[in-house]
DNA sequence: GACGATGGTCGAATCGCTTCGACATAGCCC
DNA sequence: GGGCTATGTCGAAGCGATTCGACCATCGTC
């Protein structure tokens, strides 16, 4: 491989010029310039990556804690990966893979300056990574919010309006009575606070508008959708109104919901929290509230170069909730 | 953060007696080596990444590209990356996340010194960084299997046998009318050599056991499953087994055989090929082959690490395929 | 008891880049 | 026209490791 001295010589300058030239931190004139710059194109000049940070004490490398546990719902996760890759990239970063299970991972990025920076994902309410994260060297940004974000970074969707706004959506068409089919004991027992947050929205708005919305808790599997469908239905009957914030029960709903002879939405009405992508893999189309998880990768990674680049204030961004209505929802009882 | 130099001098020894120690490159007397580790530990040492990659020209770095096109099965790509991730650890590397459109990305690795190896997955039977792959000055393992293997190392399931021992599954309890439920016409048309692979293996092993296997493609939604079991009916009355190589599409293929009054397996069975995981999404349990992501990523590092070492011969690796009885297959016509 | 082999440690060169201070030239103002 | 500031370029000192060759003891061997 060509070094930056392969390509001071070509361009008959010192490496230095070559070095500003590149990095654009010393003004050089336009012909030394272009100069370099051919030398560096003819040559397929790289700067070695190791060197170049060795001596400028950044890597240019975001490390991001990506979760591997089964059960979770990698369409999510993805999406949040895809977004962080591609935003780092235009802001000239490399991403690297961090596994939840490896508890020095964190440690031994900062310590051996493999990394800039780092995101971690899938935050619990009283993450046990969060005195770490605190005590680390590395500035960290959160993707999902703990209950205790002093000099933390999070950003999230705002599942607490995402709440509000699916409930608002049904009071607006007139229901009166509305379930929310949420996420499994497991990720309450965790304390995931997306599903904490989220319950605290809906249960607020519902009190505003002067309606019940209890929770029913699904398995995230097509059979714990079916029997929480039947659950809302024998718990909770007169139920016309449904808010389902767990994807991967939505399958089985839907299609206990066939059976039993619900049709969608005139018997019942539903709103999903769910990514974008979902639809797909249902039977009918259900009007969502999306989880933008490539957005709030993208998020993620700018205020990893806010950080970078000296902003130090540790703040929390949310997200705020869109609806998009795929015809699932109608007043109850009326055929659309 | 403490240098190699810090550490020295805390175990009153030099620079590169300290290296000796951690690398074990030369023999180091007991008390020697115990003073330097005591003194590791202390002060919390940890190689400086740059610095190692620089003067030993290895970064301990995988590069994995991952492919982030919508519509692409996100459960196994997620279970690639797993089981890369997690061996590569085991190994003291780290990996690096490269997305498929960004055609400089290769390069880029190479040329800097990023990684010291390539891992690509998603590889089409004339896939376009064919040519880039093999004139890089990186080991790269392919996960998938081009037309042209020549130079080129590759790992994945062997999709033929997996074809093979599907059909002789179903022929086994006496189907001799199966049709193969395989990937979409899309990927077809990119030439996705799993799918190529996979029909071949059908063919083949319903023209040795003097039966019939017509194919059926089907997009990778649940209406796009349901679809193809009414053209499989429509198309080819009398059949009475199935092959599904589309996992997306199984679920509305299952929810159309319900509708349509047909029991799994008392009047269909069927046999899927698909990430293990599947079954949480599925009405009823199914039989299938395992395309067993976790341990396809985990043999591509271990290649990774062969050629590292210095093993430079270039071999193609397929997986046996497995078969897993859920309870989905049962002899035509018969209660089981 | 001299000699070569072996084992343990050190010093210094090296990897390829960034960056600071220095310097030369040119242009400007009074 | 002399002194000053700007502008463009260079040289050299790191950055923090690895690794080669050299050196000094010890030890066993004949």
């Amino acid at each position: 491989m060509a070094t930056i001295g392969d390509v001071a010589r070509a361009a008959g300058v010192s490496v230095s010029t070559v070095s500003y030239v590149l990095s654009g931190k010393r003004t050089i004139s336009a012909p030394t310039r272009e100069r370099v710059q051919r030398a560096v194109a003819d040559l397929g000049y790289r700067p070695h990556a190791g060197a170049r940070a060795l001596a400028s004490s950044r890597s240019n490398v975001i490390a991001l804690m990506v979760p591997f546990r089964p059960g979770i719902n990698v369409q999510i996760i993805m999406q949040f990966v895809g977004g962080v890759v591609t935003t780092a990239r235009e802001h000239d970063h490399d991403v690297l893979v961090l596994t939840q299970d490896d508890p020095q991972g964190m440690s031994r990025i900062a310590a051996s300056s493999t990394a800039d920076a780092l995101i971690v994902m899938d935050i619990e309410a009283d993450d046990a990574r969060l005195p770490a994260l605190r005590s680390l060297a590395l500035p960290s940004i959160l993707i999902g919010v703990p209950d205790d974000t002093t000099g933390l970074s999070c950003v999230d969707l705002d599942f607490s309006g995402a709440g509000r706004l699916a409930v608002r959506e049904l009071a607006r068409h007139g229901h009166e009575h509305v379930v929310l089919v949420g996420a499994s004991q497991d990720r309450l027992d965790h304390r995931a606070n997306y599903a904490v947050r989220m319950r605290h929205g809906v249960l607020e708005q519902a009190a505003a508008s002067g309606m019940s919305a209890p929770v029913v808790p699904a398995e995230p599997t097509f059979t714990g959708g079916a029997l929480a469908l039947d659950r809302v239905l024998a718990e909770h009957p007169g139920t016309t109104g449904l808010v389902v914030h767990n994807e991967a029960a939505l399958g089985g709903l839907l299609a206990r919901a066939a059976e039993r002879g619900l049709r969608v939405p005139e018997d019942l009405s539903i709103v999903a929290v769910s990514p974008a992508d979902l639809a797909a893999a249902l039977p009918v189309p259900v009007s969502i509230i999306e989880v933008p998880g490539e957005r709030i990768g993208r998020i993620a990674v700018e205020m990893v170069m806010a950080r970078l680049a000296g902003e130090d204030l540790a703040e929390t961004r949310l997200v705020s909730p869109t609806y998009t209505d795929h015809g699932s929802v109608a007043a109850p009882g009326v055929t659309p």
